[in-house]
DNA sequence: AAACAAAGTTCCATAATAATTATAAATTTG
DNA sequence: CAAATTTATAATTATTATGGAACTTTGTTT
């Protein structure tokens, strides 16, 4: 019978990419470390798998440690394990990203982390670990599956104005869209409902409030779905 | 200081799979195990990564092992670390996969497999471990992938015909393309070189030979580029 | 030499997308 | 009430993509 210990046995942990979008841009939370190594660091949020966790179970504990926040959107990044990539030995790490409501979030007295901050996509350089290395790539994965998965949804409150949609595209995908265009093919998907509500408190005509529609989504999606903005 | 010891360790596996694409279907490389668990059934060629052995070094010695083949495009599909995925304890798998040239195979004598066979995509139920779900993880990953870059000409011998590079997208992507769309589109990305040859010994007339140009390309990318085949 | 087969191209009408011009509506501020 | 600001939509033009039909080319097969 196999016997593994014959073989190499690594330490694993989940760390994620948590994003959450500010009215106009994109961002990810960091904590400070109160642990060595990297004690005092900027960090992603992440720990050590459990004896009998799987591994999204992990970094949906991980998540709703330092934000409080259950049931969203989580996808895997990659796994990382460059052999000298944790100073204390052998530690190989699976990274998830979820998009989450930034004002859900409540930094919760965790072991995790006693500080946490919405890092502008600019400010992860010098990160613990390969930390940089996994914002990066979990940046890259976003940008993919953002044109062609209503994900982004995630990271608005429920009811939202198509100007609040368009800043967040263009915000992720760094790039500008026009306003009627951008319109007229978010509304054609029909995964979008237009509610009775109206933006309040702003000094101009205010914008129509709408909510995702998954219901339509996923009949979308049955019939052999393009989603595909831009 | 931390000590790796007090947290889980769990054994660490890469995972292989590897494309290939015979004229007209596209395939992947199945092995007969050799060894317990799961003796004498179908699985991906994978083993353990060593002690100092970053992870997709892992997979290309496992490639390169079973089919004697280096230097091709390889990315990483995911993890896979369900507790009770492996039945001899606790093992985390990385996944990778392949794009190789049918004809550089020649299968390896070596510990991880003695037999190994080409198997089209409707064969991959009941294959060792959760073997079948990496695949379906990584024909997923190769469909996305295929349709923004240029990676499908690693499954085609260096010189082929635009029939050839149809068929292959056709066959991946399970649609039908038009022929006069698709060579319109493929010949102005700039990125095949027309060569002087042409196809022998088929009764019909011969189709000119193509190869991909790799120079050309690495322009294309440095000037923002979009490689939107379809 | 005629038949066959697939490669490769051209013409063209239609459909689908994208970009631009133009106007109007709802709200606050001075 | 006029100015400012942003939402919202309609209509038009420009551009690109799709796909039918037909034709030429370069070979092999019979």
């Amino acid at each position: 019978m196999l016997d593994l210990n014959n073989y190499l046995k690594v330490g694993l942990t989940v760390d994620n990419v948590i994003f959450g979008f500010d009215e106009s841009e994109l961002k990810v939370l960091l904590i400070k470390r109160t642990e060595e190594p990297y004690e005092d660091q900027w960090a992603l949020p992440g720990y050590f798998v459990a004896h009998n966790e799987d591994l999204m179970d992990a970094a949906k504990r991980v998540l709703a440690e330092t934000t409080g926040i259950e049931n969203v959107y989580l996808e895997q990044v990659g796994s990382f394990g460059n052999p000298i990539r944790h100073p204390s030995g052998r530690v190989v790490t699976v990274a998830y990203y979820s998009l989450i409501n930034i004002k859900d979030f409540k930094l919760q007295a965790s072991s995790i982390a006693e500080i946490a901050e919405w890092a502008s996509l600019n400010r992860i350089k010098n990160l613990a670990f390969d930390h940089e290395d996994i914002c990066l790539a979990a940046i890259k994965k976003l940008k993919n599956k953002i044109r062609t998965e209503p994900i982004g949804f995630g990271l608005l409150p429920p009811k939202f104005t198509l100007t609040n949609l368009q800043i967040l595209y263009e915000s992720i995908l760094e790039i500008k869209l026009d306003k009627r265009n951008f319109r007229k093919k978010i509304l054609k998907k029909n995964i979008l409902t237009e509610l009775e509500e109206s933006q309040k408190d702003v000094a101009h005509r205010p914008a129509k409030l709408y909510s995702f529609n998954q219901e339509n989504y996923e009949k979308l999606l049955a019939s052999g779905y393009s989603l595909d903005i831009l």
